[in-house]
Order: C-alpha cells, then structure tokens, then sequence
DNA sequence: CTCGAATAGTAGGACATCCGACTATTGGAT
DNA sequence: ATCCAATAGTCGGATGTCCTACTATTCGAG
C-alpha cells in the first residue's frame, strides 16, 4: 500500500453497495467507470510524484516522449495534439511550459506559415532519458502487479477503448486464458 | 465508434513499437498506465458530456450522489473529501460552486465549530436523481461493452486498485474464466 | 485568380486538482 | 488548567483540460 485511503474501506465496493440498495441500473457500468477513474487517479499520482523531482508532469512528460520518436524531434503542434489526444490549446498551454523550462524551442515550419514545430533541445532529451528511467523504477505506477496480470488488464481495457473507435490493433494477449 | 480517434491508429499500440524500438523497460506496466488514462479520458468525456446538459461535471455529480447517500443528505466536508479521496480543497471547491447552483447548502456542524455540513437540497436531489437517469442511459460511458467484459474489466482493476491500500473486498468475479 | 472553407496556433475564461499557508477549534498531555 | 499537536475549512497560486473566439495562412472551387 502506498496511496492511502480510508482503512477498511472499499470506495469501489461502498459505489456498488450504495447503487445495488437504491435499486439503480447499470451498476457493472457505474462500478467499471468508478474503478477506471480510481485506477487513473493512484497510477497519475505515482506518477507525477516520482517525476516531480525533476519539475515534470506526466502531460509535459508524454510531450517530450513524443518529440524524442519524431524525426528531428520536432512535430507540428496540430499533431501533437492528434497523438495525444488533446486540445490545441493545451498542446499551446504544455508546450509553453516546456519551452520556459529550456525542454523544447519552438521554431516555424518551413512548409506551413501557419504551423509552429515544437523541437526537443538537448536537455529536453537528457532529461527525459532520465525521467524514463524514473518510470521504468516504480513501473509507471502499476505497483506490484504482475506483467501477467498487467496483460490481462492491457487486453480488457481494450474493450473500452475500442468502443470509442480507437482501432485497436493487435493486442497481443499472450495469457491464453479464454 | 464515437470519441474520434486518428484513423487506423492505435495510439497505445504505437506506444508500445516505440518503446519496444527504443528497447525501454517495463513495456507492459508502460502500456497499462497509457491504456488507463486513454480509457479513463474517452469515458469521463462521455460522462461529462452526458452531463453538461444538467450544467454537472462528474466531479459534482459525484459529491451530490455521495450526500444523497447520507443521513439527512449531510455531511462534514472533510468526510466528502475522504470518500471521494480528494484533497480538501478540491472539496472547498466542489461545493463553492454546487452552492451557488443552490444544489447544496452549507450549515455548521452542531457539535464541532469547526466543521462544516454539506446538504443536498431538493433541487439537488431531483437534479441528481435526473443525472443518474441520463448515466444509465449511457451506460456510464461504457460503450457498447458487455456486462461479461466489465466485471472482467472491474477484476483486473481491483489488482491495481489494491496494490495502492484499497481494501478491495469480494470483488465478485462471476466469470470463471482462470 | 479570387473567395470562402478548412487548418494552425493563441488568448481568455471556466473547472478540477494539488500544494503550502493561514485561522479557528478541538483534544490530549502535562 | 494550560499548552501544543491535530483537525476543519479556506485562500492564493500553479497546472492541466476544455470551450469559444480570433488571426494568419493554405487550399480548393469556380
């Protein structure tokens, strides 16, 4: 254990409980879309807690991650914000960050007026090698959980994403299991 | 499909190829965390989505159901903020604004001057039991997944869940599948 | 070639969340 | 009885996210 919560206490449980004696529909639902949030909430905090010492966030973290795997690395913001899935503007709000911290320079597109590149400076990268590595010590979060179990998760979270049209590929389930 | 993703693009899959090409560690527990906040950002869209229409976000929806649970719809505010296991200020916040919507009053706690109740009021009560309507109707932003692959989907979960202190209890896991 | 639609980025505003600091109150230790 | 640590709530600040609106640029239709 690591993120408290209240002792003796099942949040997730406590949502079922309280749906199932009002007599309310949907509880498998409300019970997955309350554990996914719980879920996000421990594993953005670990997170954020180990990269916090070197003045990251997970958002400018994945910022930079991306930059590192694109040729030159540097993107054009626009597609950033596809990759990650997030809104221009807050593709605008990280990258300022980013750039006020020495991680990233913008510089314009030499194709496109209108498009700004977003470039990985060298300590961008320094610092995002180390940061990986941060990561890669407290398994980005997962805790204790096993790689085999990780697996399933992985497989069943798919489900979800692939009814909001993310063309999920190959997810490799190695667990033979069904 | 509905929360637009980039076409043929599995955007936790070329997570994974980048990291494998970059021969970085812990892939899987890489991929969880990514597939967590993916699936977590697609259904906490469709839930707030579902619930601008009653000028709610999740976040409120939440403090308002957790009242309805209560005793008189009362409670201190720092108790909200342990169930919901948010920091107090979030619950300062929280109800700041479910007060000026008049969905919630504030009142002294009788017998410790320093606490404070919240209270569902009536408006806050049908408001809610509306919201609860219209997240049925979406499934709580489950998509077309199956009650099957969310239970499944709820057993994976408790292993992360658990492995930050919550004491998962029966997480009754109907389908005997391991 | 010109004009309007689409695209790229940003500014301003609303919310949610955390943190640190501060006030008021409670409660236990001496 | 007194004093200090713990608790409850709030304020101010930082971040991240979204939305709407606006400017600049590109591109296709005619």
């Amino acid at each position: 254990m690591d993120s408290g919560s209240p002792a003796g206490m099942d949040l997730v449980a406590e949502a079922r409980r309280n749906w199932v004696d009002n007599d309310l529909g949907e509880v498998d639902a409300m019970v997955a879309a309350t554990s996914i949030a719980r879920a996000h909430q421990i594993v953005l905090g670990r997170i954020n807690q180990a990269l916090s010492q070197f003045s990251l966030t997970f958002s400018r973290y994945e910022a930079l991650a991306l930059l590192s795997f694109a040729r030159n690395g540097s993107m054009a913001m626009a597609r950033m914000g596809e990759r990650l899935q997030v809104h221009p503007t807050s593709v605008t709000s990280t990258i300022d960050r980013l750039e006020r911290d020495g991680l990233v320079t913008r510089s314009p597109h030499p194709d496109d007026r209108r498009a700004t590149l977003a470039m990985l400076t060298n300590d961008g990268r320094t610092l995002l090698n180390e940061a990986t590595r941060a990561l890669e010590e407290i398994r980005w979060g997962m805790g204790e959980v096993t790689d085999s179990r990780l697996e399933d998760l992985n497989y069943e979270l798919t489900s979800v994403r692939s009814s909001a049209g993310d063309n999920v590929s190959g997810s490799t389930r190695t667990n033979a299991k069904g």
